[in-house]
This record gives structure tokens, sequence and C-alpha cells, in this order.
DNA sequence: TTAAAATATGTAAGCGCTTGCATGCAGGAA
DNA sequence: TTCCTGCATGCAAGCGCTTACATATTTTAA
């Protein structure tokens, strides 16, 4: 029922005296509309202060100017920047940002996406590449614009803005490797529905099997809190097996260990390497500060924003929205110890 | 024009041979429907993979259950598990959150008010109580429904759920001052259209005006980064009044000054003293661990959320939405000495 | 048995906006 | 003058959904 208190076009059209079509061009338009009826419409529309009914519009064109994205978590400050990034990008083409999160639960993604998509997205970023057949059946039959972010790979058929999880991870396993260390350990995300964590652990078992002589002494998977990586150095070290260092598959998890590290009275890097994944803000802060690796997340945000919008917008004599790889670094602090 | 691709209510009924009013009525209200049809409509639904359309239900109930959240700033980790608790509870009433950031910046906030208003949000989370006119007027005229939150406030004609920042501030200060130090320095966010930074310089300002015997020898401020912290902390020792204690308004400046401290060789807290406020992550992670004061942050989310979806629903005999006051404590960990 | 009440479903109007088409009008070319 | 062109504007259909109301059917009561 109509809400009188709400202005609408036909009221402004009245107090301008002129049609609502003119109205409607006037404000998505204006060369359209002669001058003198552009400021007398103008007026109206800031003294009724007008604004355009979204439903109405998004009726109308059959879009809303809306996209969604879903991260497995808002709390983990690793989605922080990227999307920031992402938001901003948007903004500049005057399109808004839906966020949902999805608790690193592929079911509560596949919800996400459809409560987002009801709700008008035009397109979506979603986090990862593997996701259960449902849920990619459901974007295909939707055709619905989406980009893949924090992941890269050649044979994905949606397009890719990010970075090689397995590569970087062996990167900086070889890293590790190079300067001595023989005895490794792993404390990782669950893997289970995170290819991220995953490609990070097949990563490292890469580098392990190009180095015969190192050893693999633990893997462990947990949470991404401080508590439970804490938990996961203690079974780590409850096998005696002595590894010099410990490759973690976010910084998260790395301080997490640092921290029960230092509670057991543990030296690091002298008793024990330490790395991380990611480069947020908390690495720099530990002390010593944490050797880890970099992501791009400003730029992956920025540029998955603008893949999108190429997607979303049938875009005019521009190139197709492309798969980018980005590059991760290496940055050297203070965990990790040359053993030679 | 008409997108043959998406399954509308009509598709749905012919495949379900009903009328469109009855499907309608199976998807908001089930019961009205008897239980043959509603299998029937359910099948036809998914084998069509039929989403409703968010824009025709929104123009004909004019409504959208969306609400959107406009915060300072994502990168921040102050207001990340605020946002994540808020999220979690609009969504149990199926209530979808749009986020928007304002950069600390009074102007960027009202166009994202207008931004988030005109994507159809029924309702906002604002942080902080004070505003430009224009933007008070603006919620007013259009009577938008909507909950401060990281503050508090007798007189504020909005519904607030938060903590009173001028209280905790002159609480950590009063406990700073118990522990016996007597040359205090403050470092702030910039105060400028932020009530929270300034209410808590106030609070520190309230302290010392109760304890005469004590100084307060610099009051910086600066925006929430280490970087501007340390600078901060580098003005105020340029000025050789030899503070014993720095009460930083967030934990983010707390961090940066003892990241900087520790550069120049100080010894937090032997040679100074240090408190932070927020306690987010990084409190707990920082050498020693930063003595700062805890802010309920998920409780926040949590009830602003419910007191939003209260004033949006014109609810059933339920209690009118109401303020809520939060109270926040001081976590003593290792960054604050005594002095007695 | 019949009337009344309850239940199930359909009909159609209307929410606010955009846009193809029609109309009117001014200026220029023939 | 007449015709054409182009611009500014209006008209009205239609986007997909909800819902008051009308209608048809079943149940219940008397």
């Amino acid at each position: 029922m109509r809400d009188t208190n709400r202005p609408n076009l036909e009221d402004v059209a009245a107090l301008a005296g002129v049609s609502t079509a003119s109205i409607s061009r006037c404000i998505n338009n204006p060369k359209k509309v002669a001058e003198p009826t552009r400021l007398r419409i103008q007026k109206a529309i800031d003294s009724l202060g007008y604004m355009p009914h979204f439903g109405g519009r998004a009726l109308a064109i059959n879009r809303t100017n809306t996209v969604g994205a879903i991260i497995p978590s808002m709390e983990n400050a690793v989605f922080a920047s990227g999307l920031q990034a992402f938001q901003e990008t948007l903004n500049d083409s005057k399109v808004t940002l839906l966020v949902g999160s999805s608790n690193y639960n592929a079911s509560q993604e596949y919800d996400q996406i459809r409560s987002l998509l009801s709700q008008g997205a035009d397109g979506l970023l979603l986090i990862g590449k593997d996701r259960p057949k449902k849920t990619l059946d459901f974007l295909e039959k939707h055709s619905v614009p989406h980009v893949l972010a924090w992941c890269f790979g050649k044979n994905i058929s949606s397009p890719v803005v990010g970075f090689d999880n397995q590569k970087a991870a062996q990167k900086i396993a070889d890293h590790v490797i190079a300067l001595g260390h023989r005895k490794l350990a792993i404390i990782a995300g669950l893997r289970e529905g995170n290819d991220r964590a995953n490609e990070r652990i097949i990563g490292i078992q890469d580098a392990q099997k190009t180095n015969p002589n190192v050893e693999l002494v633990a893997i462990e998977e947990c949470k991404y809190s401080f508590e439970e990586a804490s938990a996961a150095l203690d079974r780590i070290l409850a096998l005696n097996k002595n590894p010099t260092a410990i490759i973690c598959s976010s910084d998260v998890l790395a301080v997490g260990a640092m921290l029960r590290a230092k509670e057991l009275g543990l030296s690091v890097p002298n008793d024990i390497s330490i790395t991380g994944f990611d480069d947020i803000n908390l690495a720099q802060v530990v002390t010593p500060s944490l050797t880890t690796v970099r992501v791009p997340q400003q730029e992956m945000g920025r540029k998955a924003a603008e893949v999108l919008l190429d997607l979303i917008n049938p875009n005019l004599g521009k190139t197709a929205a492309q798969s980018v790889e980005l590059m991760t670094t290496i940055i050297n602090r203070g965990t990790l110890v040359s053993l030679q």
C-alpha cells in the first residue's frame, strides 16, 4: 500500500509540472532533458527530499547495482582490507556491496549465495575455488556473474583473481629448507571445504618431496584461532620429533603458536622457527615479528571488483573479463632462523 | 524488459497449475495453502529453481528486509566482531546486512546513508552519536529507523546501544592514577567528527581534574595507524615532560606507541606504561601484552540488531525498542606498572 | 436436510519506475 | 510556403509481487 510519507515520482512530477517520464530521464540521463526543465525538476526533487524507490527501479530495469561478497569470516582480518578495496572500487562505479559470511562452511555459503541473490545482487565475489556440485550447479543454472578470489588455477571455469596458494606455500617451504631446516611441521587451517588451506599444505609437501632429505614430521589442522593453534603446537611437540621449523598456513595460527611457544619457554626462532601466511597487521606486532608470506590483498580486492564489474556490465568494446594471477612475496622478519 | 531466463511467479503458477496468488501465499504464509497444493507448488519451485524477484517484492510490500550498517572503517578490527554479531542476529530474522564505511568522515557518512537508503535499507546502524545537523535532519525527515552503537548518553533522541566512552576512559585513567602515576599523556584518535575519541579524552581529563596532583603533559591526536601513533609518541617524548604513563584511546594506537618505544630502547612498562582501549586481538599478542579496556563488542552487535529489528517491525506487543547501556571492563595485562 | 461458517483458491489492482513510441514544436532546406 | 528533421516531452505499458476481495468448496451445526 502507498506510503504517503515517502514522495514518489508522481509527487515530484506534480510539483515540477512535468510528467514522471521527464523526472526519470532527468535522474538517469540528464542530457535528455532541457536545461530549464532540469533545473525545475531538481528543485522539486530537493524540496521533497525525493529518493528513487529501489524496488521500483529494480523491477523496471531488472538490475540492482548491488553485488554480494561472501567471505569465510568477518572477524578474520585476512579478508578485511581486500574487502575494503573491493568495496571502494565498486563504489567508484556506484555499485553497492552486500556482505555475507559463511563461517568456512559450504552449506552456509550456499545459503548466503541464495540469500544475496534474492536480495537482488547482480554478481558475487566468492573466496576460493572448491565448492560442492550443488553450489556450482546453482551458479550455473542461474548464470550468476561471479568472480573467485584468494585462489588461482588454470582450469577453473569462473574468472579468478588471486594467487596460487600451492605455489606460494611451496615457495615459503623452499625458503625454509634453503635455510637448512630439515625437520618441518605444519599447522594449517581445516582442509575440509577450504581449498586454500588444502593447497597450502600440498605446496609444502611438494617442497618436501623435491628435497628427499627433508622430513615432514607433523601436519596439524585446526581452526583459525590462537587457542586452537596453541593446542596444535602442543600436539606437535608431544610427538617428540623435534621439528626445527613450523610452517603455518596463516598468521593467526603462527601467532597462536608463537604465543604458546613463549609460554612453554621456547625461544622463537632460536629453539624453533615459525612462519606465517597472509601478512596481516599481527605479523609486525609480535615479538619477534613474523616472517610470513605477503598476499596482495588490496590489489586482489580492486582487481576482483574490476573483473566483476566487467562481467556485470555488458561492456562497451572492452576486453572480456579475464582471470588475473597475482604474486605473493616472502617477507623476512624475525621468526625464521638460518641453520647454516 | 522481461528476462525470459529467470522464472517468475507466473511460470511457477503455470507449472503447478495454480494461480500466482497461491504461490505467493505458499512462500510467505504456507499455512494458508492446503497440504497437497503446497507440495505441488514446492515441486514446481524446485524444478524451476525459482527465486522471488527482490524488486517486485520490495515494491509490493514496501520493505526489503535489509538493513545497513555504516562503520568508520572496515580495516580496523575494532568493529569487525561487533559487526559479525550484528549480522548473525539479523540473519536469524532473515534480514540481510549492507555494509558501508565512512572513513571517519561525516560527509562520507552522509553519502553512505543516502546510498544505503536508496538501496532500500529498512533501517540503519550508525556508530557514535555526534553528527552534523544535515545528517540528523535527513534521518528525521525520512524517519529512518536507526540505532547508534559504540556510544551511550542520556539525552540522545535515537536509540543507543553501547557504552559511555567518557566514563570508561575516566575509569582507566583513575586506575592508572591509583597505581601512582602522576604525569600522564594521551594518544587519541582525531576528535574531529569522532565523539568516541573526543569523549575518551574528556574522560581522562575528568580523572585528572579530580586528582589535582596529577598532570596531563600532552594530548596527541592522530589517525588509527601504527605509524601515526609512533609519530605521536615521538612528539610526546620531544616535550621532555617525562610522563610515566600514556593512555591511548585505542589498542592500535597503544600498540603503535609500544612498537616505537621498543625501537627507541624504552622498556614498557618499566620506563613507561601504556594502556589501550577496545581489547582487540592485537592486545594479547604484543609483548608485554596490553593492559586495556574491554568493549563488549559482540553483545553490542547483538543487542543493536535486536533493537533495530524491533524498530523496523511494528512489533507485536513487545516493548518498544530501548537504549541499552553496556559496561566496559579493565583488562589488566603487562603494560601498566604500579609506581607504589 | 439446510444454513452458516470455515477453508481454499482465484482475480485483479496497484506498488514506483523506466522506456518505446507518439506527439508537438521549432528551425532549416527546398 | 511546405516539408523534413530533430529535439523535448508526454503517454502508457509492463517489470514481479502481494493482498483485499470475490468465489467456490468443504465442514459443521441445527
